[in-house]
DNA sequence: TACAGTCGGGG
DNA sequence: GTGTACGACTGTA
């Protein structure tokens, strides 16, 4: 017998052992212990039925305890199931398999809940939690008992071992020649031939670092897979990664899916036992909040470290769903695995018109105040008790939804407001500890990774209430917290203006206000406290600019767009949306050409007119162009990058990003919808010149005619603000002031071209 | 001109 | 196996 205390590390079903659980002891080992770990799960339906499979049941050869029980449907409430108790978690995918195929009539429930999510209800033990153990000599668990809370603020912190491994090349561009390790205290090249060689290297020093974390660039589409083969075709058999040398790696297969709109493109998946493979490359939202991130809402989740860090955060809240709905003893319904929402508040706002969007008030403002509600729709929920199962039931305590006449029952904490409000809760905690400590300070990047890993969670929270598919997802509570959004928008309105604010604009959770005197962040304090005492949710001042641009339609320039802006913050701060800075397929140079201009917009100083800075923008602009036409952009930066929304075949217009992939097809090198296509535009019939050819493209190819209309597109929407339309940006900077006077309507574009 | 194809969003 | 918003905008024919 022994008590350990330590963290865990990963937790999977294993058949000859049932469960095995890593620890990374506070004495620093690695143990592999083992646990009996029984679970059940449920069917429903005719009696008949269920004798049926009662008897299937009892003639397998497995360990299965059978019992009819009564449990709670969240919607239906007590239900006459039959119980299956596995022994061992290991069979029950595929006794599942069985059971479906031969009683495909039955509903059933619990059968598909990721096992961390069970042990994290049963014993509140999560990954990387802080707990004491008590192990028998065979290392079988005889006690576990956490040591903190999954909502803990601030969490132990298990000294993890980090490997990375990255290519010095990206595979899908150019060949590799050798990858970079890094085990954090030294870092070398391994050259990737022979790849004899390369297997015994790495596999000696994965024995020898005995990582807990293997993060890697493009290990999951490229390095794993090729090792894999390789050890493979070379017969090495002792080439194990895992630190469970017992078991092979879990090698998923690519897909492309698609899923609100889009195609998604997901790589192959390498994931490891024991141990943790991250692929930055194959990691969703990765880029969003990091390993910290990732950590934290494994934590909070119970999702395996490797599956949560490759998936979006809809399998997160569905995963806090589930074990909220584990630890009530509410059903969880079976369904086929779905496809992951990539789908954010706004996304579904749009689609659904269901928040609240003005047409502000076109052009250039002072002094503009914008406060946001501090995650809208969470807060909704959880202030209004929207959930599924109290949407629409009616009784003494309800209250009546505005505009909808739908009750809502508050006798009972809904499901969804009690998983949502400690996520609440924990990142407002951390936002206030953040609050506390300045941008250098150690603590700060975990801190606002973790902050943002559970904005995510919020975030897409939304859209699984209203998912039709979702499990515990309703239209009804969905058009619910729509309602209330647009009812609490409209009375944030009334509060502005009854304290003398005039209102620019209203962007579904988010006001654009101006109040003659008002510039600076405490004079704001007044209204953000009435309108939180008028809609019971918490608003913030998301800050005061010196001057905002709401910009018009570019085919209609007296309509305004709702989303088209940019503007300066009292800090310096820029913040843009709906222009070439902010779209993925805008080129770097482009991007960063529109981002300069307003950055020495930013800079005019208070009181002179920001029209003052044309002429310095003209003289840029101009330089850009002689830099380009000069073959001076790198190329990199030219590069245009877009998403393949189906496979080539499928195209009725050839467009760019199309041809860009005939021609990698062409090479040997095809790409899958959802992938991104990177290429340039280049004078020719084909037009463009996709990236990973490998042919490099010549600087002389490169179609500058494209790039400078494209520049000078990006760089009319910064100047239109300032009563420039785009024929004028084009004839002011292409025509050469000594050889045509520039026909201008402006007076200080006038007196600047005679001069 | 018609319409096919791509993007954003959230912070 | 997963299931197709919607409006703004650009590019092709």
């Amino acid at each position: 017998m022994a008590d350990l205390r330590g963290w865990l590390l990963d937790l999977y079903a294993d058949e000859a052992d049932s469960l095995v659980l890593w620890l990374l002891a506070e004495d620093g080992r690695r143990l592999r212990l083992t646990q009996p770990f029984p679970l059940t799960f449920y069917a429903h339906g005719p009696f008949p039925r269920l004798r049926a499979l009662w008897r299937f049941l009892q003639q397998q050869p497995v360990g299965i305890q059978l019992a009819r029980t009564v449990r709670q449907d969240l919607f239906a409430g007590p239900l006459d199931v039959l119980a299956v108790t596995v022994s061992n978690p290991a069979w029950q995918p595929r006794l599942f398999r069985q059971i479906t195929r031969c009683f495909p009539d039955l509903t059933y429930y619990d059968a598909d809940i990721p096992l961390g999510l069970r042990y994290a209800a049963v014993f509140d033990v999560f990954p990387l939690c802080y707990c004491a153990v008590e192990v028998d000599d065979s290392g079988r668990i005889q006690h576990i008992t956490p040591l903190e809370s999954r909502w803990d603020v601030s969490p132990s912190q298990p000294p993890l071992r980090l490997l990375t491994i990255e290519p010095n090349e990206e595979p899908a561009h150019r060949e590799p020649s050798f990858l970079w390790l890094d085990d954090g205290r030294s870092r070398r090249q391994v050259p990737l031939q022979p790849l004899p060689l390369l297997l015994a290297s790495l596999h000696a020093t994965v024995r020898r670092v005995d990582p807990d974390v293997i993060l890697t660039r493009f290990g999951d589409t490229w390095l794993m897979p090729l090792l894999l083969k390789s050890a493979q075709e070379l017969g090495a058999e002792w080439f194990n990664l895992n630190r469970d040398e017992g078991k092979a790696v879990i090698h998923r297969q690519e897909n492309s899916y698609f899923t609100y709109g889009q195609v998604v493109y997901r790589g192959q998946q390498v994931h490891l036992y024991g141990r943790y493979h991250i692929d930055q490359h194959n990691a969703m939202m990765y880029g969003e909040y990091g390993l910290h991130g990732a950590f934290e809402q494994a934590r909070v989740t119970g999702l395996p470290v490797q599956e949560i860090a490759r998936k979006s955060p809809g399998s997160g809240v569905t995963a806090l769903q589930m074990q909220e709905a584990l630890r009530r003893g509410i059903l969880v319904p079976y369904q086929k695995q779905q496809a992951e929402g990539f789908k954010t508040a706004a996304q579904l706002i749009h689609a659904d018109r269901g928040g609240l969007v003005y047409q502000p008030t076109l052009g250039l403002h002072e002094d503009v105040v914008e406060i946001d509600f501090v995650s809208m729709y969470p807060s909704i929920m959880v202030r209004f008790n929207v959930s599924p199962e109290t949407v629409g039931i009616e009784n003494e305590t309800s209250e009546h939804i505005p505009e909808l006449d739908v009750p809502v029952d508050l006798s009972r904490v809904g499901l969804v407001p009690r998983t949502l409000r400690p996520l609440l809760v924990k990142r407002i905690a951390i936002k206030e500890q953040l609050a506390g400590l300045t941008a250098l300070d150690c603590r700060t990047p975990a801190l606002k990774a973790r902050a943002a890993a559970l904005k995510w969670l919020l975030v897409v929270c939304f859209g699984y209430l209203g998912y039709k598919n979702a499990r515990f997802g309703r239209i009804e509570s969905h058009e619910a917290v729509t309602a209330y959004g647009r009812d609490c928008l409209l009375r944030a309105k009334e509060a502005a203006e009854d304290l003398g604010y005039e209102v620019l604009h209203m962007y579904v959770d988010g006001l654009w206000v101006k109040k003659a005197g008002v510039n600076k962040n405490e004079q704001a304090r007044p209204l953000l406290d009435e309108i939180t005492q008028r809609t019971g949710l918490p608003i913030a001042l998301e800050g005061i600019y010196k001057w905002v641009a709401f910009l018009p339609s570019r085919l209609d320039a007296r309509v305004p767009v709702a989303n088209r802006y940019f503007g300066v913050f009292q800090s310096g701060e820029i913040k843009t949306r709906g222009i070439e800075t902010r779209r993925h397929d805008t080129p770097p140079w482009i991007a960063q050409v529109q981002l300069a201009m307003i950055q020495r917009l930013a800079k005019v100083p208070t009181g002179r007119p920001l029209a003052s800075a044309v002429p310095d923008l003209i003289v840029f602009l101009r330089q850009q162009i002689d830099e380009l036409r000069n073959g001076r952009i790198p190329l990199p930066h030219l590069l245009v990058s877009q998403r393949l929304s189906r496979e080539i075949g499928a195209y009725r217009v050839p467009s760019p990003t199309c041809r860009a992939a005939m021609q990698l097809d062409a090479v040997g090198k095809p790409r899958r919808p959802g992938q991104r296509i990177r290429f340039w535009f280049v004078r020719g019939k084909a037009g463009v010149h996709a990236w990973d050819l490998p042919v490099v493209v010549e600087t002389a190819a490169l179609d500058t005619e494209r790039y400078t209309t494209l520049l000078l597109r990006a760089a009319s929407a910064i100047l239109q603000p300032l009563g420039i339309e785009e024929t004028e940006v084009r004839q002011a900077v292409l025509a050469r002031a000594w050889q045509m006077p520039i026909p201008m309507s402006h007076d200080h574009l006038v007196t600047w071209a005679s001069t």
